[in-house]
DNA sequence: ATGGCCGGTGGAACCGGA
């Protein structure tokens, strides 16, 4: 089973682009972020002309995911726990099943600029920073109630996080940055703690591979990209992991987002 | 050439992104 994570930066914006990424690279499953749309003006019909499941946790404007499946959907659920008050759209799970049940959770991390310390350096209650390493909290207490339930299961997403500095063109450009800061990259270990295994690092070893580039200052034509889309597999879900790569070329395609696709292959 | 953007909203400029 093929199953990609896509951050698509406006379903709206993007529906030709990703129509013609689907007729090609055909994956079994598409984890989708940014669609940027509530569920009713999603473009439903362009995806299951295609022969998609899908499901969506949308709202108007802002952030937004989906999973796209050509096997049934099951047991869907919409919005991290955790915290009654949040209404950003920014997580969703649902079950697919293959040979095996595979959990599959879409993620879209937020992304914690500006980054706002009090004197004693703890993140400003209320501010971006800390609604981004408190949900970073809430997604490692989810892992641990999936890793209870032994089911395989897969966390996928933009998680606005670069793990080391080797996934930065120019990691000393990112130093303060909510992607890069030291306590970001410490809760992104504590999830790894668990005993989840980050895919692509699984398969791929070395610098120069990265997954986004910002739309300014010719990011794109430099190479001056960052790796903050992953795969972050459960250890039944690591006993099948064929592959993990990086689609890069769709970044020099027409109307691109600013992120690509990642791939997993599992043996499912 | 170290500059340079894009999508959504709403119907002009601004917000949010990373």
């Amino acid at each position: 089973m093929r199953i990609a994570t896509f951050n698509i930066n406006g379903v709206k914006a993007r529906a030709e682009t990703l129509v013609s990424w689907l007729q090609n690279a055909d994956p079994d499953v598409a984890i989708l972020q940014e669609i940027k749309s509530e569920d009713a003006s999603f473009p439903r019909a362009l995806i299951e002309d295609l022969g998609y499941h899908l499901e969506t946790h949308g709202q108007k404007s802002f952030n937004g995911v989906a999973i796209l499946s050509k096997y049934p959907l099951e047991d869907v659920m919409r919005g991290l726990p955790g915290d009654e008050e949040d209404v950003q759209a920014r997580y969703i799970e649902a079950t697919v099943v293959g040979k095996t049940a595979l959990r599959l959770c879409g993620l879209y991390l937020p992304n914690g600029n500006p980054v706002e310390l009090d004197a004693s350096g703890a993140p400003v209650a209320g501010g971006k920073y800390a609604y981004k390493l408190a949900w970073m909290e809430r997604l490692r207490a989810r892992a641990e109630v999936l890793l209870a339930e032994e089911m395989p299961f897969l966390m996928a997403g933009d998680y606005n996080i670069i793990p080391q500095a080797e996934d930065a063109k120019r990691p000393d450009a990112w130093r303060e940055d909510a992607l890069f800061r030291p306590e970001s990259r410490a809760a992104f270990r504590r999830l790894l703690n668990l005993g989840l295994t980050e895919a692509f690092r699984a398969r791929v070893q070395g610098p120069g591979h990265y997954s986004f580039w910002d739309y300014q200052a010719g990011a794109w034509n430099r190479d001056d990209g960052i790796r903050i889309d992953h795969f972050l597999l459960s250890p039944q879900a690591a006993d099948l992991l064929k592959d993990c790569s990086i689609e890069r070329a769709v970044r020099g395609g027409d109307k691109p987002s600013d992120h690509v696709p990642v791939w997993v292959d599992l043996d499912l």
